[in-house]
DNA sequence: CAGTTTAGTGTATGTGAGACACTAAGGCAA
DNA sequence: TTGCCTTAGTGTCTCACATACACTAAACTG
């Protein structure tokens, strides 16, 4: 059934930027995309946004078709309206950034992708459209956010070591950071709760496994305190 | 000439927050709705997207032709996308913020908004559709922003006094800062260049006018230096 | 010329960022 | 069982910067 307008409207899309750690790196999600434009290149997981459905349930429908996952942490990113960034029409893209860990969640191949499959950030493919330029967006507002929030905990598992934690930072601010300054700052903060329980199959020493103090964190959000690393 | 298409599309909009600053306080433009629906009400500037222009070509178009300014600092906000927020139709909006200095950009009363006016923050009329929401969206932005970033000069005229300088960040803050500690630390940014003219017309003695030095500016940014109050 | 108003300036203290290296614990292999 | 390997875990010092704080200088006004 076709739909008639007055005046011609742009075609507006949501596309997602997944981020995921694994023990060795930061990696983002991608698609393999089944049709044309762009058959067979990777692109970030997205579609069109249905009339009656808002922008975030449009970008958490499309991941979940798309990508198999849920309930994740999920934020806008930046709208991206250039004239010909879709060869076919003009499309607006609402594109978002999301955070998981891996371990907890599982990716599936999905119904109208033809596979999904995480990449280092630094080993990636080809990109459709411009979707490059809507990643490097993500990673630039991930670096600059996960400085002064902590963020950081949707992509670690529910328990994580503070070693673990450093090498996120790491990761994603994509510099060395000291051990000691490190606890220091985070352990200040008063966010981690410790557990008492420690790393288990490890050839050394084993570490002390911590949680994020969710209920800690918004009092202090409230009292305006900052978590700058 | 009516355009039709397989499924139902959202309209796309862009709105704009523009901020101005005079001597005595941090303003927002608004205009009078012209047109229902909230015919009569005040809202923020803006209009439907072409299909043939970009978001930012969009939002300046608008400006201008609602409120006559042209080549303002300008960028995006942020998507507001409920389904409910205007009752005629679903309208998706791309929201932007401009910052602006009055004396340099006379507003002129528009051609399909009724008027145009300033008003400050603390004194506002109820606004129409989600603008409210918009607005306060873009209060926090600004706020975050001149933290790090010496946006504020867009706000200012080309000279200014180093009181100016101050009075503004403490409307953006909406917090009073030290008059000597502000000073050393923005002189010590190394961003602003002193001019050997004074304040004319004032009833005491006159304050030194200073300059932005863009080119300093831009190279400290590359040398990753910031710039927090 | 006395009064009023804003401009302009320096120091002392405390806090936090960053640099830096050794001991502790646990598994592993000979 | 002992020595080795690997990662965990810990404290201090220095320097820079944030903050608190009050008086003199200059220009105009009546």
């Amino acid at each position: 059934m076709p739909y008639t307008y007055e005046h011609p409207r742009p075609a507006l899309t949501v596309d997602c930027v997944v981020f995921g750690l694994d023990d060795t790196d930061l990696k983002v999600l991608l698609i393999q995309r089944g049709i044309a434009p762009f058959k067979g290149s990777w692109a970030l997981p997205g579609g069109f946004v249905h009339v009656d459905e808002t922008l975030e349930e449009a970008a958490r429908r499309e991941l979940e078709e798309e990508t198999g996952l849920r309930n994740v942490f999920l934020e806008q990113l930046y709208t991206f309206g250039e004239l010909k960034r879709d060869p076919r029409e003009r499309i607006v893209s609402v594109a978002w950034y999301a955070l998981v860990n891996l371990r907890d969640h599982k990716v599936q191949a999905a119904t109208d992708a033809g596979e999904a499959a995480w990449f280092s950030l630094d080993d990636l493919p080809t990109l459709a459209f411009d979707h490059a330029a809507i990643l490097d967006t993500a990673q630039q507002r991930l670096r600059g956010k996960v400085r002064y929030v902590p963020i950081g905990f949707e992509l670690l598992p529910r328990l994580f070591t503070l070693t673990q934690m450093q090498r996120m930072y790491e990761k994603i601010l994509d510099r060395a950071l000291d051990k000691r300054n490190f606890r220091k700052k985070v352990l200040g903060m008063g966010v981690l709760e410790e557990t008492d329980q420690v790393q288990q199959d490890v050839a050394h020493r084993a570490a002390r496994l911590y949680r994020f103090n969710e209920a800690a964190y918004k009092r202090m959000v409230k009292q305006g305190i900052n978590f700058e690393i």
